[in-house]
DNA sequence: GTCTATATCCAGATAGAC
DNA sequence: GTCTATCTGGATATAGAC
């Protein structure tokens, strides 16, 4: 792992601040701070203060076109795959959300931008959409797409794949915009969500059918 | 209808101006000017601009509470009879849902004040556990009373009323927030939702059992 | 690329006349 | 209660030495 250079110290900085409490709370000299440097040399990396926003958002618009790109992969490469739905059971599942929801909290620039995002989001009609695409639909019609798989290899029992990954989806966003805000409560949320995964499953699985 | 103070007035405008942006995005002289009147006069109604932030969550903090007791009188009533469960139908969740989706996004007041609490939330835990408990727990506790009433009166299948709850609710919750960002997206997503709810109420309702 | 010094601006808030 | 005039602090950003 190569040492990050003052640039990037600027953006992962900037972001970790600008997360807490929004753009406008955060001066250029609390970058600079926790950069380790002066404000006016923090001029000599970026133009102004809005260029740091800009490029926090380019940096996470890479992360995310990779992410959407294995996703895609997965998804395509299981649509050819009869046999990857017909194994999809309650606990991959339960386990598949556990990684995603772990993943989504911790990782320190994902849980970052998001909650930056949950803050700007009325700030511009393209951030409004941003926000929607990335931390709603992307999620939904991933689902959406699994679950028609699914029905289509007898696990699930037919019913709109859509109202059904909405259902399953909304309860895990729900959960996370609540750790962003309490993460206090992480334990104690986690299990009502098990608890959700596990009766979603029960109520749709091809054996309960009436 | 009598007309308003200037007091209330300064709270309507900085709340509609807040909840644009963030309190940070807003001057005390953009407020004053909605008002009418210039920045200093301000002052002579409220001593700092976070007061004026502290009388909106006053005001919002009252019509909570009135709405919070006629709430749990609505609830206690209906446990007390039996009937009311009984006759709760698909219809009539769709009608509930609706007014209350309706209201939340047409009340000026309310889908304001929902919008500065999203953009406010991080700023401190208590905001940050007001957040939970007036946009997330409040609806998941109401239905999952409403449910368990209605597993008792026979007209929904036994199943543990919280994940139920979780399930009702979370798209619903889910939806509001989308049309807080894409306020032109109210009559797509308002459909998806109907079909939410006659998605549920056909998983649930006491035929379906297996 | 970093610093000190500084320009410029605008915010929140006060003083005091009317 | 409203105004004009003003204070004060802190913000973004620049100039120019090292």
């Amino acid at each position: 792992m190569e040492s990050q250079t003052t640039k990037e110290k600027i953006v992962r900085e900037a972001l970790r601040l600008f997360s807490q409490n929004g753009f406008d709370a955060v001066s250029v000299e609390q970058i600079a701070a926790a950069v380790g440097i002066k404000a006016p040399s923090l001029y000599k990396h970026y133009k102004s203060k809005w260029a740091i926003f800009d490029a926090i958002f380019d940096e996470m618009q890479r992360r995310y076109d990779e992410e959407t790109k294995s996703m895609n992969l997965h998804l395509s490469n299981a649509a050819t795959d009869r046999q990857m739905f017909a194994e999809m059971t309650v606990d991959k599942l339960v386990e598949q959300v556990k990684a995603l929801v772990s993943y989504s909290l911790h990782d320190e620039l994902v849980s970052r931008f998001r909650r930056l995002m949950t803050i700007e989001q009325f700030r511009s009609e393209g951030l409004a959409a941003l926000y929607t695409e990335r931390y709603v639909m992307r999620m939904l019609e991933y689902h959406e797409a699994l679950f028609r798989g699914m029905i289509q290899a007898g696990v699930l029992r037919g019913g709109d794949p859509r109202s059904m990954a909405w259902q399953y989806v909304s309860p895990i966003l729900i959960f996370l915009s609540l750790c962003d805000r309490q993460p206090e409560k992480e334990a104690e949320v986690l299990d009502e969500i098990e608890k959700h995964i596990r009766q979603f499953h029960k109520i749709y699985k091809e054996e309960n059918k009436k």
